[in-house]
DNA sequence: TGAAAAGTCAAGTATCCACTTAAGTATTCG
DNA sequence: CGAATACTTAAGTGGATACTTGACTTTTCA
């Protein structure tokens, strides 16, 4: 079950173009704080920034070696989004299977 | 194909807890704006305002007939964030497939 | 008709967010 | 050692956000 400030950390850090421009990134592979930088267009700092963000959504893990800091996606924020969609999309799918059964033996009962 | 701008509305909308109470309620059959306000327990001004951020990233329809509005689900929202996530996460595996491929390689050529 | 009901719109406010600059701390290596 | 590298932290700024209150329109119905 994802709790309530899990989906909202979450949903927050895909809500930033920046943020899932990182993602896409890190499932090519694993990337350095200034890579993401460069590739973002932005200060190292506002980098840093965003990293935690993803990393407080478990969207991503890192780790320090030396100096430098190694990012890679952490599959557990992605999983838990994906999983909450999954079921509202399912509710919905279900609501409107037993809603197509109403109409279908409203049907045959107004033919017969 | 989900664009930059679709992305960040929809997963804005998705990242507040009141929208996404909006959500969950809604999968479960259509609502007014009077009874989607008593259920979060704020004004029916604000919950107008969540209702244009969830319209704008398709989450959600509403029609009005005489002075009710009824809203329910739009699943084209919905199906965009959960494409994206999916994406994502194909994309992940499969890099971790080819990782893992790699890997074994490495090990049969050491062995022979 | 006229009052209650349902929603809409505008403005105000407190807070949050993404970014910057500037000043640090480690770490590497010539 | 000392300069360059890679990152970290703090403070400041402009703009977005979530909510409120209050005035308004439209619709219903006794």
């Amino acid at each position: 079950m994802l709790k309530r400030e899990a989906a909202d950390r979450v949903f927050h850090a895909l809500a930033d173009t920046n943020r899932r421009t990182v993602i896409e990134r890190l499932t090519r592979g694993p990337a350095t704080v200034s890579e993401l930088a460069a590739l973002l267009g932005v200060t190292v700092a506002a980098t840093v920034q965003h990293l935690r963000v993803l990393q407080d959504s478990e969207l991503v893990r890192s780790e320090k070696v030396g100096r430098v800091r190694t990012c890679q996606i952490d599959p557990a924020g992605l999983r838990n989004a994906e999983a909450w969609l999954r079921r509202q999309r399912t509710a919905w799918e279900h609501r409107l299977d037993r809603l197509g059964a109403v109409l279908d033996d409203q049907t045959k009962e107004s033919e017969s």
